[in-house]
RNA sequence: GGCUCCUUGGUCAAGCGGUUAAGACACCGCCCUUUCACGGCGGCUACAGGGGUUCGAAUCCCCUAGGAGUCACCA
């Protein structure tokens, strides 16, 4: 029980789920449940400017949403609580002045706008800015004095300068960095909360995570915290770091896109499953040819060696095949259920028989949002052209659309049992009869009663779904169109 | 710029010294067919470049190029 595997998600609350970000959870409750560990679920909010109001719910709702539950949490409580960080605020700052008297960490009285001023500078003669230890060589009595005198301050990291330190990485193994290039990071701001760099450490330590995984930007700054734990004598966790979810392959996700964030992809109606299927998959790959997998069978194929190094393109296109072939395994009422939003939106009060509409459309469904658009004719038939009448492989031209539809007009009228069945034998019987091929008679049919070149079904679902009186009405008109 | 890392088709990717270099998406044909879609069949396109090591290299080493990350009192 004391070695077993305890991952965290410590997402800061800006509430949005950012797809990447996302993908980081879902990977870490994989590992966790694969290994039969727990999944731990931290909030970390040290930055105070950024609260937002609703943010954690954000969180809590998307996460659930996907089906990656976690084991302790600010909401679901836990032995090493409170899970949020500024609720952790006091168990902070102890750790800090124990690293200051021990020599690894020291008071800075620098102000911001000294380190600006100083940055820039360096900025200006082409060099790179590292904080130059000024004040680790304030004596004992200085040190005091500007306490006393309440002369605001942070706690500083003291970093080595000499040798290098090294680590590692489950994914991107043996790492090594010059100590030379370590800045002594802020551990506490002025305003007395720990920065993220700190908190993150001092949580995963209290908290029990012997895993940490997150993004590769974290790369550079492990060593500054695994000297953090060696100072402060404890165990350094083991590293899984994850290379990025791309657009493109030099822009990440964005925000200004709108294709970063899981309410995006939401809205437009995709499906979580498929959302998850087709994320786990960047990135990720099982070994094998398999590609479909719930998260059940996710957590039992999961393993961390075969994460990639190199990040990856999220694909939209290949996710929308994923959304698609969710979408054809959906049962026939849950498709209906799902789709009915989207048919209302522009069928509401006319008439149209949903459930056979809903089988029509299942097959061609890729994503919801492009229903409406589709399935819109049938509230309203739209304007089109008489040229849509002519094709070459029906064996169609105006004139022959003229005349197939005053053939089956007639026919069509004349049908008292008004159901798909009936429709077909009538109108194919007519056309035999008549010694045309079943296209020549049923294209400008289709055309006429839809305005459109592509359907979802035939002439005869089409028909049936408008009903006898808009049907011969839409005829009518069709054949005007051609007098 | 310093440091760290990455590089197989348009995209995701298999491959870990000997393969005709998988598979999927996308794209393009053909079939099915009352349109479209589904389904079936087929096709196109890849080891970033250059040096080594080796009988043999996509696989190991070096260099170059390109890309990413990082260098905040943000996380």
């Amino acid at each position: 029980m004391s070695n077993q595997v305890r991952t965290r998600f410590a997402p800061s609350p800006t509430g949005f789920m950012h797809l990447g970000g996302l993908r980081t959870a879902l990977y870490g409750y994989l590992f966790a449940k694969k290994m039969g560990g727990k999944f731990i679920l931290r909030i970390e909010d040290t930055d105070q400017e950024r609260f937002v109001e609703g943010a954690t719910e954000v969180i809590y709702d998307t996460l659930r949403g996907c089906g990656i539950n976690w084991d302790e949490g600010p909401d679901v409580g836990g032995e090493f609580g409170p899970y949020i960080q500024s609720e952790r605020k006091a168990t902070y700052l102890p750790y800090a002045k124990q690293l200051v008297k021990s020599g690894h960490a020291y008071y800075c009285f620098c102000t911001k706008c000294e380190l600006d001023e100083r940055r820039a500078a360096a900025e200006a003669r082409g060099e790179v800015f590292k904080y130059d230890k000024h004040c680790l060589h304030l004596s004992e009595e200085e040190v005091q004095a500007k306490l006393d005198a309440g002369v605001p301050y942070v706690i500083r990291q003291n970093a080595p300068t000499t040798g290098e330190t090294s680590y590692d990485d489950l994914v991107f193994g043996h790492m090594t960095f010059p100590n030379e290039t370590l800045d002594d990071m802020i551990l506490i701001k002025a305003d007395g909360m720990p920065t993220y760099n700190f908190a993150n450490v001092i949580d995963d330590h209290l908290m029990g995570i012997t895993h940490v995984m997150r993004g590769l930007e974290y790369i550079s700054s492990t060593p500054k915290y695994n000297l953090l734990y060696e100072a402060l004598g404890w165990e350094i966790p083991q590293y899984i770091h994850m290379a990025p979810v791309m657009r493109d392959a030099t822009h990440k996700l964005s925000k200004r896109d709108g294709d970063a964030y899981y309410s995006d992809y939401v809205e437009k109606g995709y499906l979580t499953e498929a959302l998850i299927n087709y994320l786990a998959l960047v990135g990720w790959n099982p070994g094998n040819d398999r590609e479909f997998f719930t998260m059940d069978e996710l957590v039992e194929a999961f393993s961390v060696d075969r994460l990639s190094k190199s990040p990856g393109i999220f694909d939209v296109d290949k996710l929308t095949w994923f959304n698609a072939e969710y979408i054809r395994k959906l049962d026939a009422d849950k498709y209906l259920e799902l789709a009915t939003p989207w048919f209302d939106q522009v069928l509401a009060g006319k008439g149209i028989c949903y459930k056979r509409l809903a089988e029509l459309m299942q097959t061609r469904t890729e994503v919801f949002n492009r229903v409406p658009e589709m399935v819109k004719f049938l509230g309203e038939l739209p304007e089109y052209e008489a040229e849509m009448f002519t094709n070459k492989k029906a064996k169609t031209n105006p004139e022959i659309a003229k005349a197939a539809l005053e053939m089956l007009r007639p026919v069509i009228a004349g049908i008292e049992d008004w159901t798909e069945t009936t429709i077909h034998d009538v109108l194919m019987a007519k056309i035999a009869e008549a010694g045309m091929k079943n296209a020549t008679a049923l294209w400008p049919l289709r055309i006429a009663i839809s305005g459109q070149m592509s359907t979802p079904g035939g002439a005869i679902e089409i028909a049936w779904l408008l009903g006898k009186d808009e049907c011969l009405r839409r005829i009518d008109l069709g054949i005007a169109k051609l007098a």
